[in-house]
DNA sequence: CGATGTCTTGAAGCAGTTCAACCAGGGTGG
DNA sequence: CCACCCTGGTTGAACTGCTTCAAGACATCG
């Protein structure tokens, strides 16, 4: 089932080998989240400890990172892209309980098993980290523990705000606060209006939001109709005024 | 607004100041929940250190203990009776995010402001911890920060698990889901046989599952006339079939 | 160019809401 | 002690927002 976080050995040994070494391990070098995510929590010492346990890998959409039910071998550092993490029921629903962005970090320290799917939504790359290196790790370094502690309580943060979406919020209501999300994790260019791509089909946005595929397009066609969004190929979004967006959502009242 | 996580000084200065110089606090040593909770982390010293900056209060239910948007200044442990944490928008619509049970710990580490208000459901008795005091405490003991952190992505685990419930689940397999979770939580006398008092009433019940008080009352209704659950009183409920009552809720699949 | 997958649109049905009346228990005061 | 109210819960009837089912549009790709 799993493809990535689940096998330890990669492809990168040599590059690793020299980084070893090295002050910075040289993968890290031109990482683009070397001072974000749980990495920034550590010194270049740390980091080239670490580094002979982790694995760069390019993944496609669609694949499973970490299925339902199974064992956690390893953690991952999300590099590029977004990742869904889904709970599915035995007659097929399922619900997506969380997006994560680079600069992520995927796991679920403390647990052998793992409660949800992680799939990736697009095209990721990630920095996979065997799990007992990091748990290791974390024994010694308090301060990796304290930024793992901090996104789990981020990730509460986020789930509850969302709980409150999927339990009383409208279907326009909750379809205006999945694109604010999303506009709000995207790199704003340009002063005022937002252009990004929707990292999620419609279904997933669906299965995000506990709504159908169809009441989703209709709710989407609707803003698109009364100018609080512009979209093009379904998938390219232009915002113009994240206020009103936010307005619509009923989001920070 | 908040009448108990918002002070420092408590009523119990006589007590304390005993508790110093013994080996565990005398407030401790009887207290149910020494063993567990975040107190189960630290030794008998430390408590003692720690037992300085704390009260033990009784509440009645209706409480706010916090509000959403206030500063937090005390993190407390349950030590009796259950609190909901809830979200509100500005137009009243609420969603209880939460139900914390003894001897969980209540409170947000690394946050300065509270993005949610918690309430005591039922009357309830708590012991506040001075924030300052336990945030210092974290630093020099690990092992109080491990606990902390394992709390948090327990409930995360579970809020993510609500997230289906919201989103994806019938009123009916809602309700049932909400019974489920309350009867795990009471404790179990005689073989089979549960029996337990309701915490929230109908409309928190509708505020937990993101439903109005009538299908709530509905639902319950006809789980009754199905002899999935019995209840007298509109709060004492009797399930003979634990089981059953998991089918129905779509638990466990 | 047809084939396939994703998205949109329409019409009918239904689960849950809304509005309103009623019921039961528990206090309060005459 | 009964009449009164008040709060929390139940029940009924009409309505509506979302789903379901079904068909069509659009884009991508062999």
């Amino acid at each position: 089932m799993t493809i990535c976080l689940a096998e330890a050995s990669g492809a990168m040994e040599a590059l690793r080998r020299d980084a070893y070494v090295a002050d910075m391990p040289l993968v890290c070098r031109s990482c683009a989240v070397r001072d974000d995510g749980i990495c920034g929590a550590m010194t270049d010492g740390q980091l080239s400890d670490l580094c002979r346990h982790t694995t760069r890998r390019k993944i496609d959409h669609g694949s499973e990172l970490l299925s339902q039910g199974e064992r956690i071998l390893s953690y991952a550092n999300i590099l590029k892209g977004v990742v869904k993490l889904t709970k599915r029921m035995s007659d097929g629903r399922q619900q997506i309980v969380g997006l994560q962005f680079a600069p992520n970090f995927i796991g679920r320290p403390f647990a052998d098993e793992s409660a949800l799917t992680a799939e990736a939504a697009t095209d990721i790359e990630i920095c996979a980290v065997s799990k007992p290196a990091l748990d290791n790790m974390m024994i010694h370094a308090p301060d990796l523990g304290h930024r793992l502690h901090r996104q789990a309580l981020v990730e509460l943060d986020e789930a509850r705000d969302w709980m409150l979406t999927l339990g009383r919020k409208t279907a326009r209501e909750k379809v205006a606060s999945f694109l604010h999300l999303i506009a709000t994790h995207s790199t704003r260019d340009g002063r005022g209006t937002l252009r990004f791509e929707l990292p999620l089909s419609r279904q997933d946005i669906g299965d995000f939001l506990g709504l159908t595929i169809e009441t989703v397009s209709r709710q989407i066609t609707k803003l698109k109709r009364e100018n609080v969004i512009r979209i093009e190929n379904s998938r390219n979004v232009t915002i113009h005024d994240l206020h009103r967006l936010a307005d619509v959502a009923g989001v920070d009242c």
